[in-house]
RNA sequence: ACGCCCGUAGCUCAGUUGGAUAGAGCGUCAGACUCCGACUCUGAAGGUCGCAGGUUCGACUCCUGUCGGGCGUACCA
């Protein structure tokens, strides 16, 4: 499929320099007024105010040019300086069904998304960076950059030490797995709390732990075995997954290296006893807060182990850019690495950008929690939607004749694609209500309803199939389909530009319902005219490969029937 | 206190460089199955885009002020 838009930009840019206006023209967009035309040109505006004439008389010039142009069927001006396009069928059908072009590479792009912590369940303050990060991902790698995902797990701060104790404690050095977790890290993070002693004892195993004991790395290998399979295990349900396993341990080796340049660059500062970087600017109106790379007793925060991340990226990647897919919560953080970063030149050539997103809040509109109060674990919730998929599906006369096991996998499928259509149709940065009913619900603008429209045309194309590329037009409901599945390739092109997947959640449902229309206004196999058959096949099945485009793109699964 | 984000239909939300009549889903109401999967489709009602100014030929979009909500602001990650 080739781009509508870049088509008819070339075609108008050309109409505009041959009309005598050749810096004027920007760009072509989809018409906001579809029952006029199919596009639109705005760009007589901004010409009219440079070459110091009438919107309307440009845009009837550039008119003039543009109607004898290849492929455009009407290009009118209309009051006050409007250019309304419409292309010719023919030429809708050309673009929909050619090859796609080749992308030239882009840019090499380090995304940091996931980040759960080892040893402790993953809850569902992890989810929204894992779906997101990874159609962020996904759509990066469409639009021609080379995108590697890096899960940056937390191995390596107080966490372990807290859970080590806890082990400890217990007489544990071996044989455990993720039940003993989920187990003593809550009892230990709650007795850090109360019991000092036993806190001061989880500090001392970190500090060992992070200066070489042989004792305790050989638990802290055993632990990072045990949950990292376990890590995989869940993300591998959501359909996510990393390049990159590295996490803050790996990262520690290069905080000597990362005090040393700050040291040399003369950045570093002590402050209420603890050392610090500076990172406020002259141009600031807010004050900015110092970047603290060292606490008053000498150990490492946060932030250290961010600013040795980049060290350690760029000397194994040389990334153009580093992408940050954290919770919103943490733009001050991220703020401040990066002013320190390009301060001390960690990595000169990288750009560094925070993609932020909300959280996923309750029918309350705060933030979602167990009936209890507590913070909801990820694999409870997964199995929460997947069971809640099953019942659904139990309707299902299609499932009837499946085994058991059939139906459990495709209640998994359903059930993710329900979560995270609805999670992702959300725009990134804002917050959302986790409303499962709605999210599992076939009608409207979720996951299921988009599964269902591939079915169907799962059902029609294994009665009859074709070979056939598509090339004809017939109707007002074939062409609209033509034109959602042409607005597809914006709409991944911006989904790109902002990192919104937003907008490729919303063209998969146009094209899903403008295929429904065209579904129950056209019989497809009942059809005589041999040719016109052969068109519709041909179209249902670009229709089907686009929607699974899309949702791969998003990292939603699909199923053959449901 | 300061900073960031949000406020659009009854509810949940879209809204691409400022463009024509502000859109969608759900819900409500009225319709459509002898037919490729009706868990579907068609249509209708529903709005002073929080409020007040300003810039512009044109503002949901940009600027200022104001009200309401969320979040953040050095030794947790």
């Amino acid at each position: 499929m080739l781009s509508s838009i870049d088509f008819l930009n070339k075609i108008v840019r050309s109409a505009f320099e041959s009309a005598g206006y050749p810096s004027a023209f920007k760009s072509v967009a989809v018409s906001g007024r579809p029952d006029l035309c199919q596009y639109q040109c705005n760009d007589s505006f901004a010409a009219a105010k440079e070459y110091k004439k009438a919107p309307a008389a440009v845009a009837a010039e550039v008119c003039e040019k543009l109607a004898c142009a290849e492929g455009i069927a009407r290009a009118e001006a209309m009051a006050p300086g409007f250019i309304n396009i419409t292309l010719a069928d023919d030429c809708l059908a050309r673009l929909v069904g050619a090859e796609d072009e080749k992308k030239s590479r882009g840019e090499k792009v380090i995304i940091d998304y996931g980040g759960p912590n080892v040893a402790k369940p993953l809850h569902i303050g992890h989810l929204r960076s894992a779906i997101i990060g990874e159609a962020i991902k996904r759509t990066a790698r469409a639009c021609g950059d080379e995108a590697i995902g890096d899960i940056h797990l937390g191995d390596w701060g107080l966490q372990m030490g807290l859970v080590i104790a806890g082990l400890e404690e217990k007489g544990i050095t071996d044989g455990f797995d993720t039940e003993t977790f989920n187990e003593i890290y809550p009892a230990a993070s709650a007795r850090s709390k109360v019991d000092p002693e036993f806190k001061a004892k989880a500090a001392a195993i970190t500090g060992l732990l992070q200066s070489g004991d042989q004792k305790y790395a050989e638990i802290w290998e055993k632990i990072m075995k045990v949950s990292v399979a376990d890590l995989k295990r869940n993300y591998d349900r959501l359909g996510v997954s990393f390049d990159c396993w590295y996490g803050e341990s790996d990262a520690e080796k290069y905080v000597p290296k990362l005090m040393e340049i700050l040291e040399s660059k003369s950045l570093l500062k002590k402050s209420e006893g603890a050392v610090v970087v500076d990172v406020s600017e002259e141009t600031d109106t807010a004050p900015m807060p110092p970047v603290l790379v060292k606490k008053t007793e000498g150990a490492n925060l946060y932030a250290t182990t961010d600013l040795a991340t980049i060290i350690q990226r760029r000397e194994e990647f040389s990334p153009d850019e580093l992408w940050y897919v954290v919770d919103n919560r943490q733009a001050l953080h991220f703020e401040q690495i990066f002013r320190a970063a390009r301060k001390a030149e960690l990595s000169p050539g990288t750009d560094f950008f925070f993609y932020g997103f909300g959280t996923m809040n309750g029918s309350d509109g705060k933030p979602y929690k167990t009936r209890d109060g507590g913070v909801m674990s990820l694999s409870v919730l997964l199995d929460a939607v997947t069971s809640a998929a099953r019942e659904k599906l139990s309707a299902s006369a299609f499932m009837a004749e499946c085994s058991e096991k059939e139906k459990d996998e495709t209640a998994e499928k359903v059930g993710m694609a329900a979560l995270k259509f609805g999670d992702l149709i959300n725009h990134r940065t804002k917050d959302y209500i986790f409303d499962l009913e709605k999210f599992l619900s076939f009608e409207g603008k979720t996951g299921p309803y988009i599964l269902y429209m591939i079915t169907r045309i799962n059902s029609i194309l294994k009665k009859e199939d074709t070979a056939k590329s598509f090339e004809k037009i017939y109707g007002e409901d074939d062409r609209e389909l033509v034109q959602k599945l042409l607005a597809s390739k914006e709409a991944v092109f911006y989904a790109n530009e902002e990192k919104a997947p937003n907008y490729i959640c919303e063209s998969a449902y146009q094209i899903a319902a403008a295929f429904s229309k065209f579904y129950h206004g056209n019989k497809i196999l009942a059809q005589e005219d041999r040719e016109k058959k052969e068109n519709h096949l041909a179209l249902i099945k670009l229709t089907k490969e686009r929607l699974l485009y899309l949702l791969d793109l998003l990292g939603i699964p699909h199923v053959q029937s449901m």
